[in-house]
DNA sequence: TGAATAGTGTCTTTCAGACAATATGCC
DNA sequence: GGCATATTGTCTGAAAGACACTATTCA
């Protein structure tokens, strides 16, 4: 139980990782990018940098995930500091983790890359992740998932009008499941979230209507 | 938008803070510490410290805590991280904020106190608070009822044995608000995580059942 | 027997979930 | 008409919520 007199003095480095969610051929997306350094040369990994002095956690985040997929504007959201003093090889790195959510329509890779090679990785196939990165992603999933079931998250994954079944659709997607047509509009419907926007037309089928979120809707509302 | 070359070696402090609830004479209360240094020198802030650079966020959250209440063993929970780069005038300190819930038998206030003057306040009643304690404060305890709600934290506040309308008390003093005791029973009961440990002795009126919770019982478990 | 707290049951309403047939637009 | 997708309603079971009287122990 001795005490070390230099805590004052050594800091611990501080880093933002951010779990990038998309929806992607009908499957739930992540993007990672290859570290082409030591530690783990080679390995993927989820994007992330270290924070800067004058810069607040969020603006560190929205800045690495500029940087990786030239998109602004989405959902941004704090997941967990991890702190574990052996988590790094190199040293002490305490790294706060986020998530974000970006439709899939905006995203220019590589938009703005450091010469980083990034690539969309189905959730259910991942490789082999450097550091505890695979322990975040898990957690981010699991985060994932109880955002899309007591929030109302899901809608900025979707352009501003969208048909019903298009929302079905990701909850499907993230939930690796089927729900029933019937019910799910009539639960979605009933929170009283969403606008009518009128009939979309030019489709080979029966045209849907088209809704978008009401402005003012709190983040969380329930909606499974 | 120009780079400073220097954020490599300029690193920010971690500190951790934590959010010590309790229940005492029927208020949820909640532990601070008159600060005897600038800035707010003589203000009432949330314990914390500086996390030393070989231990865990949740070791050194757990050291702060033994070393303000006496009590180890009890429910820790990390809860956000604040890193606004103007939240402390002195420089720029990232903190990591945590939630522990004590049960107010245990305590030893001032165990290993290093002369600071701690008190504890009801959440209805606080002082005007340092840093952006306040913001982390009402953070907290809208965690604390989210995790009322849907998870067992709440048994920490107890003793290994307890009567139902203990359990039932404390729900009441944090939602701020009355249960029905024949639904709150029917609820708690159907939950399956309680086991009977036999009618107590010696009260001047009928005397209760005791349950305790069972072992294994994971954490997230919907109540209310 | 009075004070204090424990224990108990029914009815109503709401919500989730199961389930299948018809409608529209384009080719 | 065939294809693709959209739209619609009813029944059942489970759970939440409202509500009041009796039971036990001790002083």
């Amino acid at each position: 139980m001795k005490e070390k007199s230099i805590h004052k003095f050594d800091k611990p480095s501080v880093s933002v990782d951010i779990v990038i969610f998309t929806i992607q051929d009908n499957e739930l997306k992540v993007l990672l990018v290859n570290r082409g350094i030591e530690p783990f040369k080679g390995k993927w990994a989820i994007p992330g940098g270290f924070v800067r002095i004058g810069e607040s956690l969020e603006d560190a985040a929205m800045r690495e995930l500029e940087e990786e997929t030239g998109v602004k504007d989405v959902y941004l959201g704090q997941l967990y500091t991890f702190g574990n003093p052996k988590r790094d090889p190199r040293g002490r790195v305490i790294t706060v983790t986020y998530m974000a959510l970006v439709n899939s329509d905006r995203i220019k890779l590589h938009a703005a890359s450091d010469a980083s090679e990034a690539e969309w990785f189905s959730v259910r196939k991942l490789p082999s992740l450097a550091f505890d990165h695979r322990k975040i992603l898990d957690y981010a999933l699991k985060r994932l998932k109880w955002k899309f079931e007591y929030t109302t998250v899901a809608f900025s994954l979707l352009p501003k009008k969208f048909p019903i079944s298009h929302v079905q659709r990701i909850y499907e997607i993230v939930f690796n499941k089927k729900f029933d047509k019937r019910n799910f509009k009539k639960k979605l419907l009933s929170l009283n979230i969403l606008k009518e926007e009128g009939i979309k037309k030019d489709v080979s089928h029966r045209p849907p209507m088209l809704y978008s979120l009401k402005k003012n809707i709190g983040e969380i509302v329930e909606i499974l």
